[in-house]
DNA sequence: GGCACCCTTGAAAGATATTTTCGGCTCCGA
DNA sequence: TCGGAGCCGAAAATATCTTTCAAGGGTGCC
């Protein structure tokens, strides 16, 4: 006898459509249930038969009979469903959000713009970058009998990073930030050595300088820049472009370049990892296994 | 062009991600109820308590016990939960493309796996992160006399990216991953100070001590860690949980810990750039202008 | 190897929440 | 004004969730 309405059984999202239709067949009481339903689904969602009823000033029973009304076995039922509605609402409502940070924006909003952007950061970079590109550099990689990276400022993070995971899987590799260092070190690359500059810019006479070295001296050069038309690439045999974001005041360029740049060079990582995996997944266990005992119990 | 790959729904499952973060501080059984939660939110959602316990061969109070640990006051409250997961995974579409990467995976599926992989990263830690907890951390940063840095390894990178952007902003910070040095240097710190350690296990003897230091020494003391139930969080006034990626062969777990530990670590930047706008803004065009001559024509 | 301790676990008691029952009430029409 | 039909909520009945407690099992320390 609890069946008034022949419809689909559980309501997924069409609750307030629902609603609307069943209202006529409503009681006074009940209506006012379903109106609370539909207008805060995440408010009631958090409330109990009886605080619900308190809410709408009806009684429990009441609020029964109207999830029964609206098609669910019972109100515990219909609690789901709108637990499940105010998480849809919520995430629909995500893509709204202005990307910009405001210096008044509460921290929940910076935390989710950040997040969004570096999102986007990465989807742009993947999207952009040449796989033909980084095929060459990854197999210029793999052989290498050794590598430099050069790297300043931010970009200086990024070529210790690599450096780190390179060296894990016992590649030869060194990360300079030191220009002087690292020109020095340049000179010191022959053919088959792989030379590496990262800068957003494009433009850094300190990382150009030790890259032009390298290529002067017949190593393959690789350029990681948000720039592939900039003066650095002139000295590099393969290009790999990382994307811009356009900055503002309180995200300074250098956040989504890093992303953008670390996502490179992840790719190269496992690229090369891949080539080299006979000898790059003993190598990956045996770093592991050195590292254990310096964590505490 | 934006959209390119499906990109990871807006919150996906911040879920998941607590349940890997939290997995190894639970006992058996509550491991099997938390991963046939994490496994079917939508079928778990349609359980009682005591249908969850006949399904994972426990109890009631273990299923209890599990929900709490989760954050939830009951199972009330999680089967809620679940039943918004449930209705948002159904909504954002299930993107079960395994997110694994082969050795002999083509290089743009690489590409294309790690872009994913970083944005689900990026998604957790967004979701999972306590804003109550980064207020209270960026307000101590703000005020902050004297701010060191703790992290080695991977994190060690992590670590002098925020010194980086900290100096940039006026404020006065250093990053150690040299471990004597960073006791040296704790034992100097003293009330109003602040001390940060990064640490993905949370349990690197290397950097807890340090941090342990300036702890005892009064000064506020933050922990990055992906064990929010680690040791290093015993001497942190403020935890700061960054997402727990299940790890591969090829895929180390020292890439995504990189990417949630980048993303706080940014939240807390752009925090105090906020609250110290007024000195911030003109120390960043600053160390702009500083740079600028670095780069050639 | 034995012992003491602590941690884990599930059964069952206890507390809440939901559903059902049941009688009073209102509203309408004669 | 009276009778009846159906709406409504208080409270009982039931289901579900939470807490307690003691047994079982593992672990570290003699």
């Amino acid at each position: 006898m609890k069946e008034t309405f022949g419809g689909p059984p559980p309501a997924p999202g069409a609750l307030a459509a629902k609603v609307r239709a069943l209202a006529p067949s409503m009681t006074r009481s009940m209506q006012r249930v379903a109106e609370a339903v539909a207008g805060d689904p995440a408010g009631c969602a958090a409330l109990t038969v009886t605080g619900l009823a308190e809410l709408t000033g009806t009684s429990e029973a009441t609020v029964v009979r109207t999830a029964r009304l609206l098609g669910y076995p019972g109100y515990r039922d219909l609690r789901l469903a709108l637990a499940g509605l105010a998480a849809q609402q919520q995430s629909g409502r995500a893509p709204a959000i202005t990307t910009d940070i405001a210096v008044d924006d509460p921290i929940a909003d910076v935390v989710a713009k950040l997040a969004y952007d570096e999102q986007q950061t990465l989807a742009d970079t993947a999207a952009a970058l040449d796989t033909t590109q980084l095929g060459a550099a990854v197999t210029a990689l793999a052989a290498a009998r050794r590598v430099d990276v050069y790297g300043v400022g931010a970009s200086g993070l990024v070529a210790q990073d690599l450096t780190q995971k390179l060296l894990r899987i016992g590649l030869i590799a060194h990360a300079h930030s030191d220009p002087h260092l690292a020109v020095t070190n340049a000179v010191q690359l022959r053919s088959g050595d792989v030379a590496l500059a990262i800068t957003h810019s494009g433009s850094t006479g300190d990382v150009i300088e030790p890259l032009r070295a390298a290529f002067e001296r017949g190593a393959t050069t690789v350029a990681i820049t948000g720039r592939p038309d900039s003066a650095v690439t002139q000295y590099a045999d393969h290009v790999l472009t990382t994307s811009i974001a356009r900055e503002t005041e309180l995200r300074p360029a250098a956040m989504s370049s890093r992303t953008s740049q670390l996502l490179v060079v992840d790719c190269l990582f496992v690229g090369v990892a891949q080539r080299t995996y006979e000898t790059a997944a003993p190598a990956l266990s045996a770093s592991y296994e050195a590292l254990a005992h310096r964590h505490r119990r």
